[in-house]
DNA sequence: ATTAACGGGCTTTTT
DNA sequence: GCCCGTTAAT
C-alpha cells in the first residue's frame, strides 16, 4: 500500500476501511444515518482510479443533482481525475443514453423531456379525445397517479393487457396508456419515467446497445439504493452483469419512497442477482449529539419490518430535543423565526423541515417580515413559475418543433385569440396531415387563411428567434422573443399585482441562459432545457436559511434543526393512518428527519391551523411518545399524543372567555377569538382592532 | 360563436 | 394558494 492510499483511509473505522478496500465485486453497504457512507464512496472511487482503473469506466448513480454533485465535488477533491467519471442520477444518465441511441428507437435525439405537468396536460388531451364515459373523464387525476405507478412498475402498455391481475385499474386505462405514448412519440417526447423505461427497452431489446454500455463501465455504484424501483434494479443488473463490480449503499430505514414504487427490500435482496456479494454495515454515527441518536433510535425500533442494526455514537449528549406546542400554525411560524434570531448558528447550518409544501407559505412570510434570508428546496421551483415556463416552452418549440405540448402551452400567449374551437380545428388539419402543429400551423397560408393571419405574429417570432439561435447567445435569442411577443406587457397587465417579481424572474432566465452560453460556447439550446428540466437549483447558498419538506432533507445535514407540524394528521399525514406500512414509511420519514441534526432539534407544533378553509385542530404526534423523556423537554400532559383534546379552555378567575372584549398594553382593544394552553400556560388569541391577529398570555388582559 | 375574465373547490411526499 | 367550470365581453 502506498502513501497516497494510506492517507485515504487514515482515521476510518475498520468498517468503512472494509468498504473503501473492497473494490472487486459485488459489495452491500448498509451506511447508517451520519455513518460517512459519501466519504467511503468518494474514497472507493479515488482508489480505483488511483489504482489505473480509466476514471470514464467508472458510473455512479444517485437520485438527486444534490447528491450527485456533492459525490463528484467530494471525489475530485480526493483524486481530481475523477472529473472523468460519470457521477449523475439515473434520470440524468438514462436521458444522455437515450440522446446517444435515441435512432435506435425511432426518437430524435433533440427530444424534450416532459415535466409532470407537461405529462398531465398531454394525458388530459388524450382523455378528452377519447370514448370513455364523462364520469370517468372527470378523474383525471387519478389517470396521471396511476400512469405514473405504472410506470414505476416497469409495466409497458402491452404488459397491462396481459396482466389481468391489474383489474383495479381505472376503466379504459389501457386504450388511454397507448393512446398517450402514441402521442409522446408523435412528439418526440418522453416522461420521467420513459427516460427509464424506455432505457429497458434498449437493454431488453439491443444486444448492440447493451454491450456497449457493458463495456463502457468497468465499475458501478449506486446511492439510496433502498429507494431504487424494480426498472432501476433492471438497469444497475444489466449493466453489472458483465463485470459484476456493483457497490450499492443504502439504508432501509430510511427508505421514503414507496409510494413512487421503491422497494426498501431491493437492498435486503441484493444477493438475489449478485449471490457472491460481500456486505459491510456502518453503524457509528459521526454526525449528531447522543440525544439525537437515542431518538431516533427509540422511534426507529417501534418499526417491525426493517434489518437489524443499531446506530452508535461516541459524541457528547448534547442539548435535549426541544418541543414547542404554540397556538396556531402562525404563532408557529413566528417561534421559529424568533428562535431563529436569539440563537447563533449560521444560517447556511440552519433549516427547517416541514411535511407539505404548503406549510411553507407562512412561515416565509414571517422570514421576510424579519429579513432573515432563506432558500426553498425543491418544489416551487423557479422553473415552475409561469412565466418562466412560458418562455421555456418557446425555446422548447425552437429545439423540438414536434413538441405540441409547448405548442399548446403558448400559442395563445399572450392572448391572440386563439382559444378553444381554434386549437381544435388546428388538431384536426394536424391529425390529417400527421404533422405536428407547428408544421401544420406553419402551412395554412391557402387552407385556412383567417386561421393562419391569428397565428402569423407567433409564427414570426419563432422564425426569428430561430435565425439567431445560431449566432447570438442564448440569453439574447429569448430577449429576441420578449420583444416580438411584447410579452412583458402581457404579463403587467394580467398578473399587476405580482408584475416587478415576474419581472426580476424574467431577467434571472435571461441572464441564466447567457451564463451557458459563456460557459459552455459549443453548448446547445437542447443540453440548456435538459437540464432545467433534470437538474434543480439546490445548492446550499452561505447566509440562507434553507426549507424544505422532510423528503428532501435525506441525504442533508444541519447543525440547527427545526420540523414543524408535528403533529398527527401532518406527521403522520392523515392519509397515511390507513395501513401500518404507510404509518411506518411515516416513521422512517421522521427518522429522516431527526437525524440531519448535528447539534441542535426543535420539533414545534400548533394547537389548531389555518388550512384552504378555516381551522383545524389537530393533536400532536403520535411519534412524540416513542422519543425518551431524557432526551426531549417541552412536552406536555402525555394522554394528548395522537388524541385531540376538545376541551375548551376558560380563565374563569379573571372572567375571561371566549368572545370577550378586551384590553392589552401594547396592542390596545380586541376580541377573543380562542384561549390555548402553550407551554403549560394560558394564552389568549386576540384579534386586536389596530394589530390583527396576536396570540398573548392571559395575564396581560384586563377586561 | 369564441374568447377573456372571474369565482369556487381541493392540497402528501418527487425524478 | 392552483386548476376548473361558469359568466361576461367581444
Amino acid at each position: 500500500m502506498d502513501t497516497y492510499q494510506q492517507e485515504l483511509i487514515r482515521d476510518l473505522n475498520p468498517a468503512q476501511k472494509l468498504a473503501v478496500e473492497s473494490l472487486d465485486g459485488p459489495l452491500v453497504i448498509f451506511a447508517g444515518a451520519g455513518s460517512g457512507k459519501t466519504r467511503v464512496i468518494t474514497s472507493r472511487i479515488a482508489s480505483l482510479i488511483h489504482n489505473g482503473v480509466d476514471p470514464r469506466k467508472i458510473l455512479a448513480l444517485t437520485f438527486t443533482n444534490r447528491a450527485a454533485t456533492e459525490m463528484k465535488q467530494r471525489a475530485i477533491a480526493l483524486n481530481p481525475k475523477a472529473v472523468g467519471s460519470q457521477i449523475s442520477t439515473f434520470h440524468s444518465c438514462c436521458a444522455r443514453w437515450l440522446r446517444e441511441f435515441a435512432d435506435e428507437l425511432g426518437f430524435n435525439s433533440n427530444f424534450t423531456i416532459l415535466d409532470d405537468s407537461d405529462s398531465k396536460s398531454v394525458l388530459k388531451g388524450v382523455i378528452q379525445k377519447s370514448s370513455l364515459s364523462e364520469s370517468a373523464k372527470a378523474s383525471l387525476p387519478d389517470y396521471k397517479q396511476v400512469l405514473s405507478n405504472i410506470k414505476v412498475q416497469g409495466l409497458f402498455p402491452k404488459d397491462i393487457l396481459k396482466n389481468k391481475m391489474l383489474d383495479d385499474l381505472p376503466e379504459g386505462f389501457d386504450e388511454i396508456y397507448k393512446s398517450y405514448q402514441v402521442q409522446l412519440a408523435n412528439c418526440n417526447s418522453m416522461d420521467f419515467g420513459d427516460l427509464m423505461m424506455n432505457m429497458i427497452l434498449l437493454l431488453r431489446n439491443n444486444v448492440k446497445v447493451k454491450q456497449i454500455l457493458q463495456n463502457r463501465y468497468a465499475y458501478i455504484m449506486v446511492d439510496e439504493y433502498q429507494d431504487t424501483n424494480s426498472v432501476q434494479i433492471e438497469l444497475v443488473t444489466a449493466l453489472g452483469q458483465g463485470t459484476r463490480n456493483v457497490c450499492v449503499v443504502g439504508d432501509d430505514d430510511q427508505s421514503i419512497y414507496s409510494w413512487r414504487g421503491a422497494k426498501a427490500r431491493n437492498i435486503l435482496e441484493f444477493d438475489r442477482c449478485f449471490s457472491e456479494a460481500k456486505t459491510v454495515k456502518l453503524e457509528q454515527n459521526y454526525r449528531c449529539t447522543a440525544h439525537i441518536i437515542d431518538a431516533a433510535n427509540a422511534v426507529i425500533k417501534n418499526n417491525q419490518i426493517r434489518a437489524s442494526k443499531k446506530l452508535w455514537t461516541e459524541n457528547p449528549q448534547g442539548e435535549k430535543i426541544e418541543f414547542v406546542y404554540e397556538s396556531d400554525n402562525e404563532m408557529e411560524a413566528h417561534h421559529v423565526v424568533e428562535s431563529i434570531k436569539s440563537e447563533n448558528y449560521m444560517p447556511e447550518q440552519t433549516a427547517i423541515f416541514y411535511r407539505t409544501n404548503s406549510q411553507s407559505r407562512l412561515l416565509e412570510e414571517a422570514l421576510l417580515r424579519e429579513n432573515i434570508n432563506y432558500q426553498i428546496y425543491g418544489t416551487t421551483r423557479f422553473y415552475d413559475r409561469v412565466e418562466v415556463k412560458d418562455l421555456v416552452a418557446y425555446l422548447r418549440l425552437l429545439v423540438n418543433p414536434l413538441d405540441d405540448v409547448a405548442f399548446l402551452r403558448v400559442v395563445n400567449k399572450p392572448a391572440r385569440k386563439i382559444g378553444g374551437k381554434s386549437i381544435q380545428t388546428l388538431q384536426k388539419y394536424a391529425e390529417e396531415a400527421s404533422k405536428s402543429l407547428l408544421q401544420i400551423a406553419n402551412s395554412l397560408s391557402e387552407t385556412d387563411p383567417k386561421l393562419f393571419h391569428k397565428l402569423m405574429p407567433f409564427l414570426a417570432c419563432l422564425n426569428i428567434a430561430k435565425k439567431n439561435l445560431e449566432r447570438e447567445p442564448l440569453g439574447n435569442v429569448l430577449s429576441i422573443i420578449l420583444d416580438q411577443i411584447s410579452y412583458l406587457k402581457y404579463v403587467e397587465k394580467k398578473y399587476p399585482n405580482q408584475f416587478q417579481e415576474k419581472c426580476e424572474n424574467i431577467h434571472e432566465l435571461v441572464v441564466a441562459l447567457n451564463e451557458f452560453s459563456t460557459a459552455n460556447p459549443n453548448g446547445k439550446l437542447e443540453d440548456w432545457l435538459q437540464n432545467i428540466t433534470l437538474v434543480r437549483g439546490d445548492n446550499n447558498i452561505s447566509g440562507y436559511v434553507s426549507l424544505m419538506t422532510l423528503h428532501m432533507a435525506k441525504g442533508l445535514e444541519f447543525d440547527r434543526v427545526y420540523i414543524m407540524g408535528f403533529e398527527d394528521g401532518l406527521i403522520p399525514h392523515k392519509n397515511s393512518l390507513e395501513s401500518k406500512q404507510q404509518l411506518e414509511e411515516e416513521r422512517r420519514l421522521v427518522y429522516v428527519g431527526i437525524t440531519r441534526a448535528r447539534r441542535k432539534l426543535t420539533l414545534t407544533a400548533a394547537y389548531r391551523r389555518l388550512g384552504y378553509q378555516g381551522y383545524v385542530n389537530l393533536p400532536p404526534s403520535r411519534f412524540l411518545a416513542e422519543i425518551p423523556k431524557e432526551c426531549i423537554k417541552g412536552l406536555v400532559e402525555e394522554a394528548s399524543y395522537g388524541k385531540l383534546d376538545e376541551t375548551e379552555v376558560v380563565d374563569e378567575e379573571n372572567g375571561i372567555t371566549r368572545h370577550q372584549s378586551v384590553y392589552h398594553p401594547t396592542y390596545g382593544y380586541g376580541m377573543i377569538d380562542n384561549i390555548v394552553v402553550v407551554h403549560g400556560k394560558q394564552k389568549a388569541v386576540v384579534e386586536f382592532d389596530d394589530f390583527g391577529k396576536r396570540t398573548v398570555p392571559v395575564h396581560h388582559l384586563r377586561v
